[in-house]
DNA sequence: AACGCAAATGACAACGCTGTCAATTGGTAT
DNA sequence: ATACCAATTGACAGCGTTGTCATTTGCGTT
């Protein structure tokens, strides 16, 4: 039933030792001894036993995934992406929700990670746009990656995966100039995300770039949120300068904001153009769906955790870092702009 | 930094296998023998390693949660529930998504239960409704708690936790009779779940208990989606015996209704109500914000994993199996019935 | 005070693997 | 053929805990 290292030696005819090189993939076996182990695990459906490992190697074959944030999908996603890497080579994920808004949050994390003796975390935001934290992990024996909005690493504090959130909500905007549209409203999220002033930053070199005046009415502060979909699209739709598309920050807002406009009797696209930011599945959910930008949370996720694995083992990946850029996903909540 | 066993056995001036039992909260050690020990632990902060413990006893300290949904909501609470729970006994929490209607699903469970070595396994529908994935499992040597649909044990392959879907429906049905509704349509959800005919047997006990008639022109079959929702609310609306309220199967079939309702210029929830089903985040972006029966996803999985737990060691909780039954949530969506 | 016995404690091996370092191998240069 | 050296392989200890079983302790009896 229980197939030890030591029944792949005996099959294999070689030391234990020796499978233990294979397993690892480490050098200096002879191409043929490779292979005749190889067989022997195949056999056998040999597994290694993963307390045995990380109890007598030096090295620890977990890595922790530190969230705080209340969109689920968003934490699904990205939990799938890091679990699928893990399975593919062989480490266990530890999942850790918490309050990032707590006042002993870096000693419970700190903590957390002596405990669990984790080779790496992956941080997602908002922790990791928390230098405190990010910092006091780094102190530790651990790999930290993080992803985080931007185009470049925001500081030298760890690797990072970025999100593109500025060129894809230029090209967002850009979508909605292409059909005509020139006065374009905002709603932006909390600006305690980073992802909110990219996207801000985007929307405005989008309209510069095209010699369209940038109006601050037309920028509504909001949250990520429906309800402050709603509001904000109230307050754009109620002016007499009322904007032809709404660019919402999230798909959150561009729903509240569908909503608030339904309510006003504007049909959705003809009179007015919504778009969305993130195609979670949420976009889909609502009528019209909504054009949006696409965020490969799943691929993202994955990508960092590859990173971070091979942080962890003191391989490096050739592309270090990657940038995503969100890309365009044309449904119908956007149309062309008649006078 | 690494505090062992022997740190707290030196300090407490005891042996290691004392400490061990203060651990593991054994039997026969002294009162004061352990009051010694426990100031030392406290003292040192002493963690015991998982992976010694788990590679050294015969017990693990893992349990998995095997799930299979679409609904990020749903499973990120269930994940919390049982992650709290864990914490809280010192148990490691293994997360496996999978896809139920592969084929070669039981033979990849199977694999990953002997591999990972863990003790126990929570399980939520639709793989707690399918009895082969139970059987092939129970043959194994782990404990398998499921989260069901149903006010009993559906047989005696495994405790279950109980979701009282039916008498749920019911009040939820007797909260629009006693506002006046006596045409109430009925969307389902998909018939390959055990909770859309226990919420379809509610809906009928209360009609029948108050002597109103069960029309089967106002049940629509349908699929737990908003998609299903708009045209099951199509269907309802368009016949000339239109209901004055609508009880939908889950949240998001009631947003579809809600939707479809608002494109007929139907007013919610003065000229029509509707109720939905779970109590989603979901439930509170819609406007008017849903009135609802709030299912405590967390409280369940935490309670699961809780009897799971000491299933594994052998011991027995006073309150076995648990049912609960979720609780009306009224929200601005229902309304009296005026003529 | 001595005895008996259950309760409490401890010594030690074992869990399955990796790190260290020593032993062996095979190929190359003489 | 021989010596040499790097490449390959193996022996063995040890990771931090628990299970087993032997030993000691403390308490109630006589």
């Amino acid at each position: 039933m229980k197939v030890t290292i030591n029944d792949v030696a005996k099959l294999a005819a070689v030391s234990i030792k020796t499978v233990s090189r294979v397993m690892n993939n480490e050098a200096s076996v002879r191409e043929a001894t490779r292979d005749k182990v190889q067989a022997a695990i195949d056999e056998l459906h040999y597994q290694p036993n993963l307390a045995a490992r990380s109890l007598a190697g030096t090295k620890s074959y977990n890595i922790a995934f530190i969230y705080d944030n209340p969109n689920a999908y968003y934490v699904i996603d990205m939990q799938n992406g890091i679990l699928s890497e893990c399975k593919k080579q062989g480490y266990e994920l530890l999942i850790h929700p918490c309050n990032s808004k707590s006042e002993t949050i870096c000693e419970e994390l700190k903590k957390m990670v002596q405990h669990s003796r984790v080779a790496g975390i992956v941080m997602t935001p908002p922790f990791s746009e928390m230098p405190e934290i990010v910092k006091t992990l780094s102190a530790l024996d651990v790999k930290i990656i993080r992803i985080v909005s931007g185009k470049e690493s925001p500081d030298d504090l760890s690797p990072c995966v970025m999100i593109n959130d500025k060129d894809a909500a230029k090209n967002v905007t850009q979508h909605l100039i292409d059909l005509g549209h020139k006065n374009i409203g905002f709603i932006n999220g909390g600006m305690e995300h980073m992802s909110s002033h990219e996207r801000l930053g985007g929307y405005k070199e989008a309209l510069q770039s095209n010699d369209i005046e940038i109006k601050d009415n037309h920028i509504i502060a909001g949250q990520y949120s429906f309800e402050s979909g709603v509001q904000g699209a109230n307050e754009l739709l109620a002016g007499k300068d009322r904007p032809t598309a709404i660019f919402a920050c999230n798909d959150e807002i561009a729903a509240g904001a569908l909503f608030a406009a339904r309510l006003m009797n504007i049909n959705i696209p003809d009179q007015l153009s919504i778009i969305g930011f993130e195609d979670s599945p949420f976009s889909r959910q609502t009528w019209p769906k909504l054009t949006t930008a696409h965020q490969p949370n799943k691929t993202i996720a994955q990508h960092a955790a590859a990173l971070l694995i091979a942080a962890t083992r003191h391989q490096k990946l050739s592309d270090e870092t990657q940038s995503f850029i969100p890309e365009l996903v044309v449904r119908d909540s956007t149309s062309r702009f008649v006078q």
